[in-house]
DNA sequence: CATGAATGAGAGTTCATTCAT
DNA sequence: TATGAATGAACTCTCATTCAT
């Protein structure tokens, strides 16, 4: 490319193309892992030549990073839908758990490459540290809708009760440690994070 | 390699060779990445020639994999040494925070590289997974001698609780949330762990 | 292109943008270098399609040819504007000189990179080696108008002329050779043609 | 290559293998072009696999700088033998000259394809630089066994007698002007470098 | 046992040229 | 006429692994 800029596309055709790439690339990516797909490969899975890549992309590097952009919401800390008021914080919790678990079963080996990628690529990195403080505040908005006002530190607490979450999710979804029984660790979770919301 | 099967040296000086090959290739494995190293340099770091390797190891990834064997309870959960009797459950905390912290900071990169490869590798996880679980066993060994005796899903809790310790030892170290205040989350997440420990 | 031959645009516009291109490309290839420029720079540059340069021009190289055509007295052998009647011929020699190394250095890059193309190219060559006759006949010129009448052989006398003052133009202004000293050079040029012209 | 220097290869064997490289790439560099030669041909042409060739140079630019180091001397400057002790310079210029010429005849393309890079690289151009002081001392010491050694700047008039010599030669074998004379040409030319080292 | 030279498939990227619009 | 997106062959370089010595 030389000195020429990446073209920014603007007919609709060309956009429609350049979505096809992020998209089927991710996908690739996702499914194979970066550095086991090659650029040959994502333009016959998104029916371009390799060429064209060069075109809409910076490299191949970019195109990860262009789908984050656009993506990582969903693949980064998959818990897409969190629920609003409910009767009480238990049940809130619960059903955070639930969603939760539910999301990293869908996107298991994607959820699996790219949280490599974030301990080795400082962009990624860059974009899942975004979405945590994301998911941190969207906790927070529902702690407080459900009762949480006078809760101090409430965003420090929320970002510990992430913590708590994704673990315990980990653990449900995973099953690697046989000697933990994985209910008794989700009841024991639930019962630390409605404790900590309640203290003063 | 065909159907010579690896050789297991018996031998004195081979035996010595084979551990130079791990430790050296671990360690460039750690500070460059598992992707970024050679065999070519690791075996020039080793100080032996590139064949030789494969007398010893099946391929690259067996490098990996017997360095873990060795060293995994040094770089996954880098606690190295936790505390023994104190004066209450609060010191027993924060002592370990401590020195996770201490010890996050001195082998950052080579934590960064492995937590990836456990990602990606699922021979890699096993060892980080068996780790994660020696390191919960630790901590409950601990809890008891501190006085937690009568404590139900000790085990459960424990993992927990190491969950917690490593997500407030990441925050510190690489402060990537700058809404957040760290002094502040350490001393919920304290708070937190002495409560869970107390109840019942 | 296939069967249909270049187009030699007969509507003003057309005649403007073809010269556009040739221009703009031409001034790339002097400051980049013929294999350092790619079509896309020149269509960029010059303000049209990637598509239309196909239109009136065979192939890229076909640009550097019509450039040449029109460029070429510019460029190789850049001695722009000799002079006429001088007192004597010690001066008019200096004064192609100066004039010879001014020039030289305003055009450096462009210089050089015609030059490699000389060498390269038979059709670069031809052009050079056009120009060179060129210039050679208006050194003979020059010489007559000085009072060189009954010289014999005057013109291959001209050419081994150009042939000394280019070669001084380069030591001056490129100075690569250390153990030389310049001024003595230019001194001994100048005896030596004013010398050669005043034979017979 | 990453960390790993070039091998300066030791064995004989290897000794051999790199020299082949150097040469036959140099040869199909200086038939073929600098740019119209690949590192897979280079490699099939000296019969072996195009991964060597980068245990042995750098990158390919290495090959013709390593080449230029060992092969300059014959391609830059093709005056391969110079003359002794003659009966007079006239003589010996003529002998010069004819020597020239037929060793250009020897090495057309090569000289061309070198002479371009000499333009287009500064390490070729060093290397041209340096073997053309080198023939400008060899004409020096020529001169002086001749009866020279009384003449003032004998140095900088044997530089510009090597650029006659050089202008005149590639007259001479290319015979691109056709208005000019060469007979007439060559005379003109041992006249003024007699001449010229007789002076003083 | 040990060497390190050798292999060659495969990687990412470029660019002159074409062609659907 | 004009556009600029699209092509795909070709390029240089890397590296896990093998093998002659």
């Amino acid at each position: 490319m030389s000195d020429l800029e990446i073209r920014e596309p603007i007919q609709k055709r060309s956009i429609k193309k350049k979505d096809t790439i992020v998209e089927k690339g991710f996908e690739l990516i996702c499914n194979k892992g970066y550095y086991n797909t090659n650029t040959a490969e994502i333009a016959k899975y998104a029916g371009v030549s390799t060429g064209i890549i060069y075109n809409y992309f910076k490299d191949k590097h970019d195109i990860l990073i262009e789908a984050l952009e656009r993506f990582s919401d969903n693949v980064f800390y998959p818990i897409l839908s969190l629920p609003k008021k409910e009767e009480n914080l238990t049940i809130v919790i619960e059903k955070i758990i639930k969603t939760c678990i539910k999301d990293h079963k869908l996107s298991d080996s994607a959820h699996k490459e790219l949280m490599a990628m974030t301990y080795l690529d400082e962009q990624v990195e860059y974009y899942f540290k975004k979405r945590e403080m994301d998911v941190t505040q969207d906790l927070y908005n529902v702690f407080i809708e459900n009762g949480c006002n006078n809760n101090n530190n409430l965003m420090e607490k929320s970002h510990i009760i992430l913590g708590i979450i994704d673990n315990i999710c980990h653990e449900c979804v995973y099953h690697k440690h046989k000697d933990l029984k994985y209910e008794i660790m989700e009841k024991e979770a639930i019962d630390i994070i409605v404790d900590l919301l309640n203290k003063e």
